[in-house]
RNA sequence: GCGCCCGUAGCUCAGUGGACAGAGCAGCGGUCUUCUAAACCGCAGGUCGGUGGUUCGAAUCCACCCGGGCGUACCA
């Protein structure tokens, strides 16, 4: 069924067609809800712009495309206003058609992609013998919305964990544990990586002897030397292991099987650079090979380069990074490749985008995205960071967002308690967490503020989950099987509730909107408005006690739709909900 | 220096070239014998960093400037 907005599109392409002619046929209505209720539901402005460009006076034209084709199924009123602004107000019947039509289905209105892509999602990639830290908040729960979305709209969504463990640092931290009994074949119990990270690495600067032997080791293991190997192999499921703790808790979907590491692509890098010898793309500098794509100029104003092979013959991540799109592209089959990444990154992955079009490795129809964010701030403005100057630990940050939930739940709900009170706190607690995450523009840095995210008023995760609760709690205190509900029974009667409707019904093309931009601070403002319409029908409109059955019917339906509409969207940001809170 | 990003109410943030710029918090004032008041309603609060330009129309696009952040090849 085609949603509402589609509706109207294509039949204002099909007036515009008629009356501009078909070379105008595919012009952007310029459909956009109406700014103020007396303008109607919608408005489309594509008159005034098209009416400059044919010559016809945009008013005229509006007239023009409203007479053109009947709009009398659709809407009850169609105006011309202002300028040349068209206004729609459409039947109550039609939306209440469409919303029944929502109702009885399991998608609530979302398509599957008429052609599927498959979309390599790159996010979170920690670093093997590191504790997963506050800079991997965002990277993770971003990419993992993105990745949802995408899957859901039926896309073939290959998910990759882009771990560090390949690098000279392992040779420190092999070392060390060769010395400190660590065996070969055991299975590694490290606590604390942090720790041995930084055990390894103060040995590493105070001990010449020390030193000596890590580099050996880094040596020893990118000849396969078993030992090396086995302890390297060791840290990297040790390592796996925690991440996989962390994702659990975070509720992102990363298994073990997306996870491919830099050492994956490790092989593949002495071809990378022949294949671009081979080009002709990769010139000599000072001992290096370089790749310089276009347009890019360092600090002294000269070609800047990517290089791919250092002066000592080592790889950098540039040509891993080029190996792994290489992939991703010819033998995971990518139509589209996306990097959830912070903007620092925003040159090297222009650079890299520009290299992989200029070897031919990204055909003209794989699109290449970086999903740059900013950083994530104290209240001082300031990068966060432990009072000791430290990362913040990702679990530490988890334990405080659930502890504080609980606090919350314990003071305002004191009827909740136990097991189903730390369920409770969890959900509200993560939820927060990540909502505050994905709640702003990604591209800008963010204030993180716990009595902020974990408020119950304002564009929180609290605020929908307890949207979710209230709705839910009139079909538990009106024994009612929601399921059990016609979906044909809307008849939309206030104007509490028409707001409601039109609401809901933007649903499908917020997700397709944040597919395509991949921006999933749509998508909360979205629930956050359908939020805070469903509280204004609660507060105007009666349900349980609504008198006529048929009027009650219809309610529930709506509130039904409601629920199912925001625990649905906060499914696809990843964030859970309860039935009460 | 060059490049990228950010600048909207006291604070935290929305805002798709369209009609008088919107929320939440904080401030002031209302609304619970009634489905979770964890809510809702109202008042007050703005040279959209600045100056030009494009346009019938600019917070939005372009240029320059001012603030701030980041990047600027042998880490990732």
């Amino acid at each position: 069924m085609a949603h509402l907005i589609q509706t109207l599109q294509d039949r204002l392409a099909a007036a515009i067609e008629r009356v501009a002619g078909a070379e105008h046929a595919g012009t952007d209505p310029l459909l956009r809800p109406s700014a103020q209720p007396r303008f109607g539901d919608y408005q489309a402005n594509v008159a005034m712009s098209l009416g400059k460009a044919i010559g016809t006076p945009p008013r005229k034209l509006a007239e023009a495309i409203v007479t053109a084709v009947s709009w009398d199924d659709v809407c009850e009123k169609v105006e011309v206003a202002g300028p040349g602004f068209i206004n729609f107000t459409f039947r109550t019947a039609f939306l209440d058609e469409q919303l029944a039509g929502m109702a009885a289905d399991p998608r609530l209105g979302v398509a599957a992609a008429a052609s599927p892509q498959t979309v390599v999602v790159d996010y979170s990639s920690p670093n093997v013998a590191k504790q997963m830290h506050i800079g991997h908040l965002r990277s993770t729960i971003i990419g993992d919305a993105i990745a949802r979305v995408l899957e859901h709209l039926g896309h073939r969504v290959i998910r990759q964990n882009h771990i560090g463990d390949w690098g000279t640092q392992f040779g420190m931290l092999i070392e060390y544990l060769a010395q400190s009994g660590q065996e070969a074949g055991d299975e590694l119990k490290v606590a604390d990586l942090e720790q041995l990270y930084r055990a390894a690495q103060q040995r590493y600067e105070a001990d010449e002897t020390f030193a000596a032997r890590a580099r050996r080791r880094v040596v020893d293991l990118q000849a396969g030397e078993p030992t090396a190997v086995k302890l390297w192999k060791a840290l990297v499921e040790e390592s796996k292991r925690h991440f996989a703790g962390v994702y659990r808790r975070l509720g992102v979907l990363l298994g073990d099987e997306d996870v491919r590491g830099e050492s994956f692509y490790n092989e593949m890098l002495p071809q990378v650079v022949r294949d671009l010898e081979a080009l002709g793309l990769l010139h000599e500098s000072e001992g290096a090979r370089v790749l310089y794509p276009p347009g890019f100029r360092n600090a002294e104003s000269e070609p800047l380069g990517m290089i791919v092979r250092k002066r000592d013959g080592g790889y950098l991540y540039a040509t891993t990074d080029l190996a792994a799109a290489r992939y991703r592209i010819a033998t995971l089959g990518a139509d589209r490749l996306i990097y959830v990444t912070d903007s620092r990154q925003n040159q090297h992955f222009a650079m890299l985008f520009a290299a992989l079009r200029e070897a031919g490795w990204a055909p003209a129809g794989v699109r290449l995205e970086h999903v740059p964010f900013g950083m994530v701030l104290g209240k001082d403005r300031r990068p966060l960071k432990t009072r000791s100057g430290r990362n913040v630990r990702l679990d530490e940050v988890l334990d405080e967002a659930v502890e504080r939930a609980d606090r919350i739940i314990a003071r305002k709900n004191p009827d909740l308690a136990g097991p189903q009170r730390r369920e409770v706190a969890e959900a509200i607690g993560i939820g927060a967490l990540k909502y505050a995450d994905l709640s702003g523009q990604r591209i800008k840095d963010y204030i993180f503020d716990w009595d902020q995210m974990l408020a119950f008023d304002g564009n929180t995760a609290p605020y929908l989950q307890n949207a979710y609760v209230r709705v839910r709690s009139i079909f538990r205190k009106g024994e009612i099987d929601p399921r059990t509900l016609p979906a044909g029974a809307i008849g939309i009667a206030q104007p509490s509730e028409r707001d409601l409707a039109l609401r809901l019904l933007q649903f499908p093309a917020i997700v397709a909107a944040v597919a395509d931009s991949l921006e999933p601070h749509r998508l909360c403002g979205f629930l956050y408005d359908l939020a805070t319409a469903y509280h204004r029908f609660y507060e105007n409109c009666p349900v349980l006690s609504a008198g006529e059955p048929a009027l009650r019917n219809s309610r529930l339906v709506l509130c039904d739709l409601t629920a199912r509409v925001l625990a649905g969207g906060l499914e696809l940001l990843g964030i859970g909900t309860v039935e009460q809170m």
